[in-house]
DNA sequence: TGAATACTTAGCCACATGACTAACCAAATG
DNA sequence: CATTTGGTTAGTCATGTGGCTAAGTATTCA
């Protein structure tokens, strides 16, 4: 995994992680609690955990017998802001062309030329 | 790949394919020059292309010998409401617990406790 | 038409990923 | 202190992913 973003993506391109994630935002849960709803093995639903903490989605904490996890934000918002740049950089170049249209119109329309 | 936004998702999670997307977001280009910047073997880009293709995040036609490759904008915000959506749980979940803090604290106060 | 251009297909390889079982360890509880 | 509870480690396996080379096809250009 080169970079940060790479992990980020990737982590969330489960839908096992993700569900984990959408339960997390809610707030912090032991292991046991976030591996019920899933019909998978306990330690295959314990690597899905280490990824989402490689990635840094996650942290957890050991308490007594049981594991707590909960949600770090700051990834979840890094990842939505390259998104967030990419699609307005998309709207602002239909802005543009849609402006270039309009003007090609207007100065057909100033010529004076019949379809 | 399971449903839609695994593919989004995982099609994200490799740096050469977010930077082709990063490109494409300033308008449509060839097969070639998506190519150029990236120090891989053609085939292997394709099959880059051919990931972001399936994944639905991107079009090409072919027009002569050159295929001509342009984004589509819908998935791309699809997986950036699931971002949103889940951050804004989150805050509104640091919100709630602000305000029983605050409730807790006023309450201390109105029994006339010293710490 | 022959050569150059712009992909495309096929086939191979190393390593990562997601899933499993079996056995293990450490904190609570009766 | 024996047992249960809640995770953890180790090891195996099938499939997926990203990379390569070599060879092929279809346009365009001279």
């Amino acid at each position: 995994m080169t970079n940060q973003m790479d992990a980020f993506f990737a982590a969330l391109s489960d839908p096992t992680r993700r569900a984990v994630i959408e339960r997390l935002v809610s707030g912090p849960a032991p292991v046991g609690e976030l591996h019920a709803p899933h019909d998978i093995a306990l330690p295959t639903f314990l690597k899905h955990l280490k990824v989402l903490e490689a990635s840094g989605l996650v942290r957890s904490e050991k308490k007594g017998r049981v594991r707590i996890v909960h949600i770090e934000a700051a990834p979840l918002a890094e990842a939505e802001h390259w998104l967030q740049r990419q699609r307005r950089i998309w709207e602002s170049r239909l802005d543009r062309l849609g402006a270039l249209a309009e003007r090609l119109e207007r100065e057909r329309m100033s010529t004076g030329e019949t379809p």
